[in-house]
DNA sequence: TCTGGGGTCCTAGGACCC
DNA sequence: TCTGGGGTCCTAGGACCC
């Protein structure tokens, strides 16, 4: 005997940020743990099972958090030591294979036909990831193994937390059809509205649907698609690519903006950080796209399409303030901030020459080696007073 | 309770070209 | 003088995910 049609491992780390800090500060396990923004608009990034039990959950404000559960620890996020633990997560999934499709700092499908022979089943194999995972990292994560990208991540949020979920070739349709159609990838608040309309609670109803009837109600792409995971109708292969199609950077501010020179000062210093991260990343990016939320949380984009790609601040930043000047903000309570690029390529691709943009990315590649030796607030714009600039570390 | 930051993908209208 | 259909690019907004 040789071979197992459950092929596709979903994995997915438990309250990864939460276990994070947990393998550095033992102090902190068993007890309910939040990480979160702590300012007074802030969310929750992550939260341990014990404080999920007294209902936080990510996403939720924090000041609810701690109404919810006021014994917490309340952690501030380190997004540079999850970063350095997700590498290392990384490392031992590509141990197994090399066909690893990342989802996020903490999450990813492997395709692992290619153990087939070496593991007498998934589930052996399953374990191993978990076990190994659990030695090399001091992390917990849970593990769905079935044929399919749809079921086996389904089966990791049944395994969770700490656990394991096989779903064997044949059982999909009975595993997935008793489910709410919530739990389904790409079906959110907006969309369970709608399905509830035509009165499709769970994923059994869902597939009762006709797939025109989801088409026009949802729209052609994401009716058809749903359509077919209805009826785990799912060949999607795991996909190891992974080129950035955008970079943005924004902040949300603690009270709103008024000021139109702070405004101008914070467009600055998001342009400073946007363009020393394409620089990092070896990208241009040819489109730039401001985005502006205001008091009342409504929110307006503009964008840009520039003649030349760039990773220059000078030019994110003229551009940057003319679009602010385009959205009819000025004068209103701005709450958020942020600046993006797409339409990336490498920035060894061969570039017409810009007259206007000239001579800036010497001085801005001068800076960049200086903050490498010095650190990032060594230098930056002039008018950011030497507060701020540039990346961590 | 009052809504983060970093992403991906989709829709739809208008411009422009063939 | 009135009118095709398709393709691509640009822009704005929205849904969704972790």
């Amino acid at each position: 005997v040789s071979g197992f049609d459950e092929h596709i491992a979903h994995v997915d780390m438990d309250a990864f940020f939460v276990e994070v800090e947990r393998r550095r500060r033992p102090g902190l396990r068993g007890r309910a743990v939040v990480v979160g923004g702590l300012g007074n608009r802030g969310v929750v990034a992550s939260a341990s099972y014990e404080a999920r039990r007294r209902g936080v959950r990510s996403a939720m404000p924090i000041v609810h958090a701690r109404r919810l559960c006021p014994h917490a620890d309340f952690l501030p996020p380190d997004h540079t030591a999850y970063r350095e633990a997700s590498g290392e997560v990384f490392a031992v999934l590509r141990s197994f294979t090399p066909v690893v499709e990342p989802l996020s700092v903490d999450e990813a499908f492997l395709d692992v036909s290619g153990l087939r022979l070496h593991y007498p089943g998934p589930a052996e194999v399953g374990e191993a990831i978990r076990t190994v995972l659990r030695e090399q990292t001091g992390l917990p994560a849970s593990v769905g193994m079935a044929t399919s990208k749809l079921i086996a991540k389904l089966a990791s949020d049944e395994a969770k937390p700490d656990g394991m979920v096989v779903v064997a070739a044949g059982e999909e349709t009975a595993f997935l059809h008793p489910k709410e159609v919530g739990a389904l990838w790409g079906v959110g608040e907006a969309t369970l509205a709608r399905l509830a309309e035509l009165g499709a609670v769970t994923i059994g109803d869902l597939a009762e649907l006709p797939a025109d009837l989801l088409q026009r109600r949802l729209g052609a792409s994401l009716g058809m698609h749903l359509a077919r995971l209805a009826r785990a109708d799912d060949p999607r292969p795991v996909s190891t690519e992974t080129e950035a199609k955008s970079l943005s950077v924004e902040a949300t501010y603690e009270q709103d903006l008024t000021d139109p020179d702070r405004i101008e000062g914070e467009l600055l210093r998001h342009a400073d950080r946007l363009a020393s991260r394409l620089r990092r990343a070896g990208l241009r990016g040819r489109t730039v796209h401001l985005k502006v939320r205001l008091g009342d949380f409504t929110t307006v984009t503009r964008s840009h399409t520039l003649r030349t790609p760039t990773d220059t601040a000078h030019v994110l930043y003229r551009a940057a303030k003319a679009l602010f000047d385009r959205t009819s903000a000025r004068g209103r309570p701005v709450r958020l901030l942020g600046l993006g690029m797409e339409g990336l390529e490498a920035a060894s691709a061969p570039r017409q020459l810009d007259l206007e943009g000239a001579g800036w990315d010497e001085v801005e590649r001068a800076v960049d080696r200086i903050r490498d030796r010095f650190g990032g607030g060594a230098v930056g714009p002039a008018r950011l007073g030497g507060e701020a600039g540039g990346e961590p570390g």
